[in-house]
DNA sequence: CGGTATTTTGATTTAGCTCAACAGACGTGG
DNA sequence: CCACGTCTGTTGAGCTAAATCAAAATACCG
């Protein structure tokens, strides 16, 4: 793969300061990573055409085209008509709800081999979010009269689309579960014990979250305001669970979190 | 169908009160309308089998076994070790979550047709919540790798489970964002405007909700308290835009219900 | 280096929780 | 059919978590 590192001076610097800046690894992906040579290898790696040949995953590949966007970009509007089923290849995206009251809801933030867009071609023809790139990423897209096709005739793939939105389902409920029953503070330190399983890398300063995240997002993930977000953030770092500056955060103290989360 | 209306003798000389007592039919249904004779028909009824012929629903009625519930029986609880995936053939059943410190979450109420229990036994050995009969219920019961393998057989099946379980997926986020951005007061009136579509009826009170509903179950379902909902009730009664008493609710003015979910 | 976006911190306000007591409805058994 | 016990809903008062408003500090970007 050919990713650039855009290694920040700084952080060689700032590795002994109480707080650090950007310790995240911005990669930008050359626009061929996204190309046609690659599509093959990607599709394989997707959770739901693992279990295909090599002859059946090569006729869905050719129902498939593949787009780059920068950070940033928005990848699909909620509202827009809806018309693609996408699948992550590179990157991470994230998905957003917009209000009236021009509150945003951050739905999920997405990996490598994970879907979005539009499944079902059933009532819903508007996408019911907005789809923004958080790094530069690599998505491939499909028809969904096309994505129809393939599930009829490959009953393991639909099987197993079904399965992923099952999983789903029970996390979404799972959030409202949080939402429902608990405090800012234990659904902030949920959130981050989530993420550090979903993104979380192994480094000096800890379990540091490979994404940029910001005190807003926190806060649209768990239904809270960014200045009680920033509070919240801000106790964790001084307890010394977390270090956490600009749009990054790692996790110190993986124990005392879970702890936390449990009382 | 063999349905005894318990007629409530009070219907009739509290037409006029300003409070009206139990105007909800609670049928009871005979044991043997949940017999073998019936399911054929009733899975017939079934979304996801409606497009498959006589014989193929044939077969997968051998699968199936029935069960009756009585009000307020349960049928599984969160934590069991799921095994069955379930189809709700008459009556109501609502899904449960609840927590260590003895608060619950009402996760959905599902009206005949819905499917409920596991669906996927990818990683998922447990129940996630705890499902119990609202009204007296009638269920068929078909066990998880039979299941998957009449998915497997009916790819349309397959497709059309995925289709239901993804608008699950959505309204289970649209509720994240109830929960996230509306206030108490709003989350009821949206939860009053659901319930209404899916189990509502006209009648002289106005759109009664066929279902005994408590102020627990409303707290549970919005993620507030029972003193709360209490209030937001009292309050949207004396707006003259509910009727309601113990364990059931009418719709009086839908139009002004709307109007107070916008503003 | 200056401008902008993000984060922090403080002060004030408030929606909704909790605790508490009571009242109305239900149903059960005598 | 009535009396009684139990469950469900109502209402009040005080308290607290978190929102809001406001302003300053810090990091990042060109």
């Amino acid at each position: 793969l050919t990713v650039n590192k855009r290694l920040d001076k700084q952080s060689n610097l700032t590795l002994m300061a109480g707080r650090r800046k950007t310790p995240l690894e911005s990669p930008t992906i050359d626009s061929h990573v996204c190309s046609l040579d690659l599509r093959l290898e990607k599709l394989g790696m997707v959770p739901f055409f693992r279990n295909l040949n090599d002859e059946e995953l090569e006729d869905i590949n050719t129902k498939f085209s593949a787009h780059h966007f920068s950070k940033g970009d928005t990848i699909y509007y909620q509202g827009d008509p809806s018309s693609m089923l996408r699948v992550l290849v590179f990157g991470s995206v994230k998905l957003v709800q917009h209000t009236d009251e021009g509150k945003d809801i951050l739905i999920d933030m997405l990996k490598p081999g994970e879907y979005f867009g539009s499944l079902s071609s059933l009532g819903n023809d508007e996408y019911s979010e907005t789809a923004q790139a958080q790094t530069d990423v690599c998505v491939l897209s499909i028809g969904l009269k096309d994505f129809r096709i393939v599930l009829r005739a490959h009953p393991s793939v639909a099987i197993s689309v079904l399965d992923i939105t099952d999983e789903r389902l029970r996390t979404a409920r799972e959030q409202i579960r949080l939402l429902s029953t608990l405090s800012v503070e234990k659904r902030i330190i949920a959130i981050l014990s989530t993420l550090a399983a979903k993104f979380g890398e192994e480094r000096e300063q800890g379990i540091l979250i490979q994404l940029p995240i910001s005190r807003k997002d926190l806060a649209d993930m768990t239904g809270t305001s960014t200045e009680t977000a920033s509070r919240v953030m801000s106790q964790l770092q001084e307890a010394g669970i977390i270090t956490t500056g600009r749009q990054w955060v790692a996790i110190t103290n993986l124990k005392k979190l879970s702890t936390l989360s449990e009382n």
